[in-house]
DNA sequence: AAGAGATCGTGTTTACATCA
DNA sequence: ATGATGTAAACACGATCTCT
């Protein structure tokens, strides 16, 4: 068994539940530990000795028409059957059986690539997953250093105000909550928080937060 | 309703081909 | 030459459908 098959199989239960319609029905599991010894049936009771009895492969022609035949229609009708297996020489059951052989090798080739499909998508969202929690992790720093920032101008404030009358003129952002974004972040609110650049130049509002935009 | 027969999907076995 | 492995034909079996 190949390692892709394996994989495959590991993901049939998932790509069967996405996807319904491709069971028409659901064949109850059998019991695998005591795997079923069948004995072969004798053809129907054939007289055919051992040596017919063994398999041939189709020929090349015989392939191509069947597969002509499949590319029009995955299954036969009764008629086409018979008219089928008389125009290539072989048993109605033949190709009634290359048939049934042949819808199951087409349903595993549309599982693979259906598979292969998924396998790609899950890719590009697990990738788009990392780009974004390392985002994440880019703007918290940025956050840190901005609060930290702040934090060391509050000090500066404070020590320039409790000497100064000019204090009432500094914005205030006391009563405010904090931007939703801060909040997601976890900060709750502003105890005396003030926000300005420079020595003179107050920003108002919340236009700082253009800063860090 | 019920039984028979045909056919289906799925899983397994077997014969054969190919390759190391 | 030979054993391992892959593939296709054939088969088994339970489910479903159609017909009578």
């Amino acid at each position: 068994m190949t390692t892709q098959t394996k994989e495959l199989e590991d993901h049939m239960a998932l790509i069967s539940q996405m996807y319904p319609g491709l069971y028409t029905h659901v064949v109850p599991q059998q019991d695998k530990s005591k795997a079923r010894r069948r004995q072969r049936k004798n053809k129907g009771g054939e007289s055919g000795s051992a040596s017919e009895a063994k398999k041939r492969k189709l020929s090349d022609e015989q392939v191509h028409l069947l597969e002509l035949n499949f590319g029009n229609e995955h299954k036969l009708e009764s008629e086409h059957k018979d008219r089928l297996a008389s125009e290539l020489g072989l048993d109605p059951r033949q190709v009634a059986v290359w048939f049934q052989n042949r819808r199951a090798r087409w349903k595993n080739k549309k599982l693979e690539e259906e598979y292969s499909k998924l396998k790609t998508v899950h890719e590009g969202v697990v990738l788009e997953k990392c780009r974004l929690e390392s985002e994440v992790l880019k703007l918290k720093d940025q956050l840190r250093e901005a609060e930290k920032e702040i934090q060391g101008l509050t000090e500066r404030v404070d020590g320039v105000s409790s000497n100064s009358p000019c204090s009432s003129s500094v914005l205030s952002m006391e009563a405010m909550d904090p931007p939703p974004f801060l909040r997601e972040f976890g900060v709750q609110g502003y105890d005396q928080d003030v926000f300005y650049i420079g020595q003179d130049n107050y920003i108002h509002g919340l236009e700082w937060m253009n800063l860090y935009m």
